[in-house]
RNA sequence: GCGCCGAUAGCUCAAUUGGAUAGAGCAUCUGACUACGGAUCAGAAGGUUCGGGGUUCGAGUCCCUGUCGGCGCGCCA
């Protein structure tokens, strides 16, 4: 409603100055204080200088015409009062009609939705099914998430995909653990999670047995699952490279075995078998590999579940090798021309593209990127652009088809609120992996074809992102590369202090070098076991919600649903913190301040939506809770405190803000906005009683503006930042 | 060496992308009613926006330059 009011206004204006023969920029704006005004424009200033006039008098004349205008406006501008002032060195400032515009609002809801055509690709997570996830990967899942969620609620339709790199070196090092690690250091590794376990064969024979009967992940939070216990062995494997010689051997067959592929017929039983008896083949490590992919990717999802995140679709490395992608892409990327092979120099034998004709990459000492080594294997930039090129529908075969893989069934789920937890199992919501047969095809399992394409990645992979996208274009799709969008953020690290209170509870050292204790931070290191564990968080944060709870219970209560109180109230500051600083600020991770439940955090904007939430309870059980419709009608006439509408405006601002959000990509905007609602209404909470208000009067204009805030604050919590509202706190 | 990012209150961060008096939280101090929940609210104190030039009606924001810190720039993934 207010970009309906906003483009009205900046068409008159537009008109009032060609009627003179002046141009000037007209974007009407929304000043920094209420008191000031509602909208304003500032093009006075500027049309000042170039008239050669006072900034004022300018303002003035069109000020008088406008009003006149105003007067007889009907649409969106008769939502104005048809008063201008000129304020301030020259601006002119508009007021809306308060009464109208809620009850309009109250109405129509926040914003009339309108359907808008292009699909859109968000990626991420992306973690390597190799070990738990940690903090860091949290925040690629969340912003990933509330761009998704804020993406949907502008009206576009949404894919959301998690690639799993399940033959890549990470996993092909897991396998190696199980396979050649020492077997005390493997049983030692493996004892953390499955205790009974005293030999290689028992490992593996376990694991075999467990991914059988499905229990390699644990339904409850703070239980040790299967991608804990890679976590524990996967630091000792690297460090086992370190002074073992044939090491680099075993690594290397390993990732060949993983990328020559799984047979589909044989079971992990049966590759366990072979491989515990010495007899095994690379189709056997292959088969174990898919294995711990799997079951690692099994317990991010549910990680991730458990903060009400989910997945469309999970395209697979293993697939995309399968189905020759980078064979089509080559294809395409000789016929146009854009890469080469060298026959000389330090890059001899070596497919390159040429990076010196873009802007982008000038003053490169190097401007070539490798995407074929000189042996004949493909980079994993090479790899990348045939996902990328797939995911526009740009990977197209000769006769001009989409190069596609299969889907199959990867999971069932359901979720009984925007922000409640994912339950994986049964529902009637499908997950799909993509498949290596392209004939597999269920009905509704139709992905990629993206028009716009964006990949959650740190900012530290900016450099390949930029290869990728500059292959799109050189393959001649200049618009396709511009919607091929990074979303780029900063890391989670560490401060020293974080790690010492870690190795304090872990009862380990993580050795932290002098020049490392010196920093205000630490990299995270999956290959040192250096790292805070989502899950593990995730736990310490639900304890102390628990215990935040009792504190403030009356004596002698005992609510029966403490427990997903407390899980609402951890999910909220968890995910609260993921979004509340700007994208390219490093997030430098402190236990306490992970903890915290005041001020600034997501339990602060929950208590806001609970007590609007308790208000209308009362009002309903003292038979006032009254109607939108009612709150509309009565506030149609009546003037409208400065204070209220300041609170309704701020709501009313709620679309615009998630419209900036996006095409910043800084969704530090929408927590902001959203704790300045929540700061508001406690202000007014304290000082406006409803149930007691004085007056019938004062109630329904209160009730009003409380309505329209407990829908703005719900909607930006539950289905934009993805934060639950819970019934009690 | 080249490129990207950061530097704002004691600490952690904002600032409608060039607008009006630079705002929050934490920490410190003071106060809040038999009222719909005190995970709250009101108030005090705290600032040469890293330094130096420039652009203009107007700069924390843009340009140049310097300092400090972080990260990229593989035939790794």
């Amino acid at each position: 409603m207010l970009f309906a009011v906003r483009g009205a206004l900046e068409t008159l204006l537009q008109g009032e100055l060609t009627s003179r023969g002046w141009s000037s920029l007209v974007r009407v704006e929304v000043p920094p204080r209420r008191d000031l005004g509602d909208l304003a424009w500032a093009g006075a200033l500027a049309l000042a200088k170039s008239l050669g006039q006072p900034p004022r008098g300018l303002a003035q004349e069109l000020a008088q015409s406008l009003e006149a205008k105003l007067q007889q406006a009907s649409g969106p501008l008769a939502l104005l009062v048809p008063k201008v002032r000129v304020e301030g060195p020259g601006f002119l400032n508009f007021h809306l009609r308060r009464s109208a515009v809620i009850s309009r609002a109250l109405a129509e809801g926040l914003h009339a939705q309108e359907e808008r055509p292009t699909k859109i690709i968000v990626e991420h997570t992306n973690i390597n099914p190799n070990k738990a996830a940690h903090i860091g990967h949290l925040r690629n899942a969340v912003l990933g998430d509330v761009l998704a969620r804020c993406l949907r609620f502008l009206g576009y339709p949404v894919e959301v995909q998690n690639y799993i790199d399940d033959t890549g070196v990470q996993v092909a090092d897991v396998v190696v653990g199980f396979l050649f690690l020492p077997e005390p250091q493997l049983v030692e590794a493996a004892r953390t999670v499955w205790p009974g376990v005293a030999s290689r064969r028992e490992v593996l024979q376990e694991f075999a047995r467990r991914y059988r009967e499905g229990e390699l992940v644990n339904q409850a939070l703070g239980e040790a699952d299967f991608d804990d216990l890679c976590w524990q062995l996967y630091p000792q494997v690297t460090r086992w490279y370190e002074d073992e010689p044939q090491a680099s051997a075993k690594k290397a067959s390993v990732l060949h075995a993983l990328e020559g592929g799984a047979p589909l017929g044989k079971s992990l039983d049966e590759a366990v078998a072979a491989l515990v008896s010495g007899r095994g083949e690379a189709h056997d490590v292959a088969r174990l590999g898919a294995a711990v992919a799997e079951a690692n990717l099994r317990c991010h999802l549910l990680t991730m579940g458990r903060l009400g995140i989910t997945y469309d679709v999970l395209p697979h490395e293993s697939d995309i090798l399968q189905r020759g992608f980078w064979q089509r892409a080559f294809a395409l990327l000789q016929e146009s021309g854009c890469i080469r092979k060298e026959a000389a120099g330090k890059n001899a034998g070596c497919w390159v593209m040429s990076l010196a004709d873009s802007p982008e990459f000038a003053g490169m000492a190097d401007a070539d990127k490798i995407l074929v080594r000189s042996n004949g294997t493909v980079t994993y930039t090479g790899k990348d652009i045939a996902y990328q090129l797939w995911k526009l529908g740009l990977l197209r075969d000769a006769d001009g088809t989409c190069h596609d893989f299969g889907y199959v069934p990867f999971a069932r789920f359901r979720q009984e609120n925007p922000a409640a937890p994912v339950l994986y199992g049964e529902g009637p919501r499908i997950l799909y992996r993509t498949s290596p047969d392209p004939s597999q095809k269920p009905a509704g399992a139709s992905f990629g074809q993206g028009g716009k394409v964006y990949n959650v990645i740190d900012v530290r992979q900016s450099y390949p992102q930029k290869v990728v996208k500059e292959a799109v274009r050189a393959l001649g799709y200049p618009q396709a590369a511009e919607n091929s969008i990074h979303f780029a953020y900063e890391m989670v690290a560490l401060t020293p202090k974080a790690v010492h209170q870690l190795e304090a509870q872990m009862g380990t050292s993580f050795g932290l070098s002098p020049e490392e204790e010196k920093k205000p931070f630490v990299e995270m290191s999956g290959r040192r076991g250096l790292g805070v564990k989502a899950d593990e968080l995730l736990a310490t944060l639900v304890a102390e919600a628990q215990a935040a709870i009792r504190e403030r219970l009356p004596q002698g209560e005992h609510p029966t649903d403490l427990p997903s109180r407390a899980r609402d109230i951890a999910v909220g500051a968890l995910r609260y913190q993921m979004v509340r600083q700007g994208k390219n600020r490093i997030l430098a991770f402190d236990f306490a301040e992970a903890l915290a439940f005041e001020g600034d955090t997501g339990p602060y904007l929950q208590y806001s939506a609970v007590r609007a939430k308790k208000i209308f309870e009362k009002l309903k059980q003292a038979g006032l809770a009254g109607t939108p419709q009612e709150d509309a009608k009565a506030l149609t006439d009546t003037a409208l405190p400065d204070d209220l509408w300041e609170l309704a405006f701020a709501c009313l601002r709620t679309p615009e803000v998630v419209e900036k959000a996006v095409a910043s990509l800084e969704f530090s905007l929408l927590a902001g906005h959203a704790r300045d609602l929540a700061q508001t209404f406690h202000n007014l909470y304290h000082r406006y009683p409803v149930l007691h208000a004085a007056s019938d009067h004062e109630r329904v204009l209160r009730r009003g503006v409380f309505r329209l805030f407990l829908l703005t604050i719900t909607t930006i919590l539950e289905q934009l930042l993805g934060i639950p509202v819970p019934q009690e706190m």
